[in-house]
DNA sequence: ATACAACCTCTAGTAACTAGAGGTTCAAGC
DNA sequence: GCTTGAACCTCTAGTTACTAGAGGTTGTAT
């Protein structure tokens, strides 16, 4: 099968520039050209994308997803690496969670204390005036 | 009191270029200039300069910021765009955390199937490569 | 008078795309 | 065979919120 780079782009939701993007950055292989200077890809780079656009679904960097692209063809005795680097990205996945869950404790009581104030002031205006 | 703009970055943990950068988006109002041009801040730049900082840490955006910082000096019939502004943000957290709270189970998933598992792959490329 | 830190402006770089201009190719219908 | 229009091409510039660096000036302490 070959498709064109629209087509590639229906089959894995990835917009078609962004496909373009990631050929110019090295990500995912050129592609074949037609006589009139049209991409043309292959079922394997087909597999490729997907790879990356459910990497890129998980908040993996560029980079990390390079590095992953990479192991994916490596030999077994070097797979722990691909663990690394996903434990690596859970960790920072908690700590994102951590910081926005106390964020929105922070906006919570914002919000609430203006509400329930009678004041004629805005309390969300005046917590924002504080220093932390 | 006046401060210099090395100062002020003290005072309030953001960077000098940061601040330079605030004021040519004229988040912060121009600074006074020395005889030999340097920036001379006041206490009131001061204060907007924390309440800009405060609502980043946040994770305001900059156009927020600009229109909360805007709200600050309005009437006081205007102060419940401030808590819309609020609330919607905390909308916005609050997705984050979700989003991320599933992809945290993901890698979760991921990670525990290549530990426990005794084939010589890496399940955690396997899913990778699965489609959603 | 001389260091040297802190300041100045300007340009360019970061991540990960997105938008738009201006031009070419492909496929379908007549 | 011709025309139309969608889909393709390249290239440049814009987005967010800064950050880094070059190359030069000012302020302050000794």
């Amino acid at each position: 099968m070959i498709y064109s780079i629209g087509q590639l782009s229906k089959k894995t939701n990835c917009k078609v520039p962004t496909i373009r993007y990631y050929e110019e950055i090295g990500l995912l292989d050129k592609a074949q050209r037609s006589a009139g200077n049209q991409r043309q890809y292959t079922d394997h780079q087909y597999q490729s994308l997907q790879f990356i656009c459910h990497c890129r679904s998980l908040g993996f960097s560029l980079e990390e997803v390079r590095e992953l692209l990479h192991l994916r063809h490596c030999q077994k005795h070097k797979k722990h690496q691909a663990d690394d680097i996903v434990e690596h990205h859970l960790k920072e996945v908690r700590q994102k969670i951590e910081q926005l869950q106390s964020l929105e404790e922070e906006l919570l009581t914002m919000v609430h204390n203006c509400k329930t104030s009678e004041s004629e002031d805005c309390l969300v205006l005046k917590s924002l005036n504080q220093q932390i």
